[in-house]
DNA sequence: CTGTTCTATATTAATATTCGAATATATGGA
DNA sequence: TCCATATATTCGAATATTAATATAGAACAG
């Protein structure tokens, strides 16, 4: 591949994990990945001000990682493509064992994070 | 689980995926999951001034996505999880087709990446 | 021990991200 | 139309990240 095909691959991707940079954003996530929730039921499950939701809302839209859907006044969010998840459920196993292997605070985590 | 552990959890998840946002991260990920590499080899291949390759080595040492090994003057890295490999694979493949899809630049990229 | 090569760190300037506050937009109902 | 509810956007301050330059340290040859 010529190099500006690399760069602008390499690019695209790293502004794409961008978005898993955030612990809201991925609390936001995971609580998607088992269907859609309106912006106020997010905002009841995770207690974020509504308008800072909103703003990693517009992150996830922008790449992309999340889709709307309107009914009425309310606005649906899901995740179209859960490949998402699978690539985060990766990184989280790996956390996960490496937490273990060091002993600490892997009980207190991994206690509530059971799928 | 006690929001303590999740918001740890959570934190820890964000803080390792930020590896992630640097084009030059991924392409040195991408060179090393072919083999460990001297430093002096991955300036050769990156074209990436030494000094600024090693502060992006630094991050991926922290986050204890490569290990060394020191021989001589040299100190090699490699990956020794490759699930991490794995998860931007998929984040790849979600990438690729997106652009397919889109029609758009998707040949020039996928050109060069083929494994 | 001296010089040379390879690698790491500190400093700094430019840029990007985060959050909260205030404001704006959109939908449905009276 | 006017109001209430739901959601989005804009702006500014605080903080974080990046890259380049310069410097420092570690290992080896002579």
């Amino acid at each position: 591949m010529n190099s500006t095909g690399r760069d602008l691959y390499y690019q695209m991707h790293a502004e794409l994990c961008q978005v898993f940079t955030s612990p809201k954003r991925l609390e936001i996530i995971d609580l998607l990945r088992d269907g859609e929730k309106s912006v106020q039921q997010l905002v009841d499950l995770t207690g974020i001000p509504q308008a800072n939701l909103s703003q990693h809302l517009a992150v996830l839209r922008q790449q992309k990682i999340v889709v709307t859907r309107r009914d009425g006044t309310c606005i649906y969010y899901s995740i179209p493509d859960l490949r998402i998840a699978q690539a985060l459920d990766l990184v989280r196993d790996m956390l996960l064992e490496r937490l273990k292997a060091d002993g600490r605070a892997a009980k207190k985590i991994e206690a509530g994070l059971g799928r």
